[in-house]
DNA sequence: CTGTGATTTCAGAAATTACTGAAATTACGG
DNA sequence: CCGTAATTTCAGTAATTTCTGAAATCACAG
C-alpha cells in the first residue's frame, strides 16, 4: 500500500470495518479510497494505491456500484473508466440507509408476511406466530417512518436532528392539549396552537 | 433440524440473515428459535432442534450475550442454564441499536477524531481530512440525536414514529417565525420558543 | 476490419471463518 | 472432598469467502 499516512490510516480503519459489516477488506479500503480522493481515479491507480490486484479491484467496484455507493464518470481523453462517491455525505447516507434497508430488512419483511398467512397447526406454532407478528409490527412501523422522513430535504432533516429528542416534549404536550381539546369541543386549532407553544 | 416447519422456516431465514449482518449461520438461528420459544430454553434443546454441536451452541449462546440479546435464566430444580430473548420488541430494538453503535460506530468515530487532530502534511492530506471532517460532523449529528432520542420511555418513541414527517412541518414553520423574529431583533430565544408552538 | 488497451470473468490458491469432538474445567449435590 | 452432570475450551477440520493471474471479452481509434 502506497499512500500518506493520514488517508492510509483512514483506509485500513475501513478495511478493518467492512469486515464487521457485510462488505469485504478490499471493497472497504477502495471506498474509503474514494472518498478522500480530491478527484474521481481509474481502477489502476487504486492497484496502485492499495496494492490488490486488478481483478480484485474490478469486482470491488463492481459491488460498490451495485450499493450506488460509487459512480463512474467519465473523463474527456481518456478511455479508462474513473470512480467516484457521491460528495455529499447526507446524500451517501440516505444510499446507504436505502440499500441497507433493501438487503436487510425488506426480506425479512416479507418472510414474516408470509409466514403470518399460514394457519398455525399447534400450540407451539401458534405462540410463534404472535411473536412474529409483533416483530413484523415493529419493522412495519419503523420502515412506514423511513419512507416518510427519507423524502424530507436535507435541510430539513439536518434541522429535526438537531431539535433530537425535544420534539418529543411536543407531543406530550399536543397529547394533553388535544384529549382536554376533546372534552370541551372538537377542532379548536388555533387553541392547539397557543397550548403547543410551551418550550419544548 | 427437528422442528415445526413454520418455525423452522423463521428459523432457516434467520440463519440466512445472519451472514448478511456480522453474525453466522447458527448464531442467527439460535436467536430465531428462542425469539419464538414460549418458553427458556436450554443448550441441550437447542441443539436437538436445530441439529449442531453442543460446542457450537455454547459459543453461540455466549456470542449471544455478548451482544446482550440474550439472557440466562435459572429454573428451580435443574442445573442446567436456560436462556431466554427479553420479551419486548422495543427492548431489543434499543439493545441492537446500542450494541451496533458500539460495534461499528464509535471505533469509526474515534479513528475520525484522532485523524482530524493530526497536521496535515500535503495538500492531499488536508484535502482528506476535510473529507473526515465532513463524515465526523454527520456522525457525531445522528449519534447526538440517537442518545437523547434512545432516552425516550417506549411510548414517546412510537408517538413519535407515528407522527413521522409531519413534525418536520412543525421544523418549517419555526424555521420560518424564527428568521422573522432575527430580521426584527438578535438574540430573542423566549420568542422562538414560543413561535414554535405553530400547529405541525 | 484490425489492433491495442481497458475491463471482466473465472478457475484455482490463499486466507478466513465456522464447526466439531475430545479433553478440560466448572458447579454442585451428597 | 468425591462424583457426576453441565459447560467451556481448543486443536484440528470443514466450509466459505476473498483474492489472484491468465484468458476472454469489450470498446473504440485508425
Amino acid at each position: 500500500m502506497n499512500l500518506p499516512p493520514l488517508i492510509q490510516a483512514f483506509v485500513l480503519h475501513f478495511g478493518e470495518m467492512g469486515s464487521r459489516w457485510g462488505i469485504n477488506r478490499t471493497v472497504g479500503q477502495i471506498y474509503a479510497l474514494l472518498y478522500v480522493s480530491p478527484a474521481p481515479l481509474n481502477a489502476d491507480h487504486i492497484v496502485d494505491a492499495l496494492g490488490v490486484s486488478r481483478s480484485n479491484v474490478s469486482m470491488g467496484l463492481r459491488e460498490l456500484q451495485a450499493w450506488n455507493l460509487v459512480r463512474a464518470k467519465h473523463v474527456p481523453d481518456d478511455r479508462r473508466d474513473h470512480f467516484t462517491t457521491p460528495g455529499d455525505v447526507w446524500e451517501i447516507l440516505r444510499v446507504l440507509a436505502e440499500e441497507r434497508k433493501k438487503r436487510e430488512v425488506d426480506p425479512t419483511l416479507s418472510v414474516l408476511r408470509e409466514l403470518l398467512m399460514q394457519a398455525p397447526a399447534s400450540e407451539a406454532e401458534r405462540h410463534a406466530q404472535a411473536r412474529m407478528a409483533e416483530m413484523h409490527g415493529l419493522i412495519e412501523q419503523l420502515t412506514n417512518w423511513y419512507d416518510e422522513v427519507k423524502r424530507l430535504e436535507t435541510e430539513r432533516l439536518a434541522q429535526l436532528l438537531a431539535l433530537g429528542a425535544r420534539v418529543a416534549r411536543l407531543v406530550e404536550v399536543t397529547d394533553k392539549v388535544v384529549s382536554l381539546g376533546r372534552r370541551k369541543k372538537k377542532d379548536e386549532p388555533s387553541d392547539d396552537r397557543s397550548a403547543t407553544g410551551a418550550k419544548i
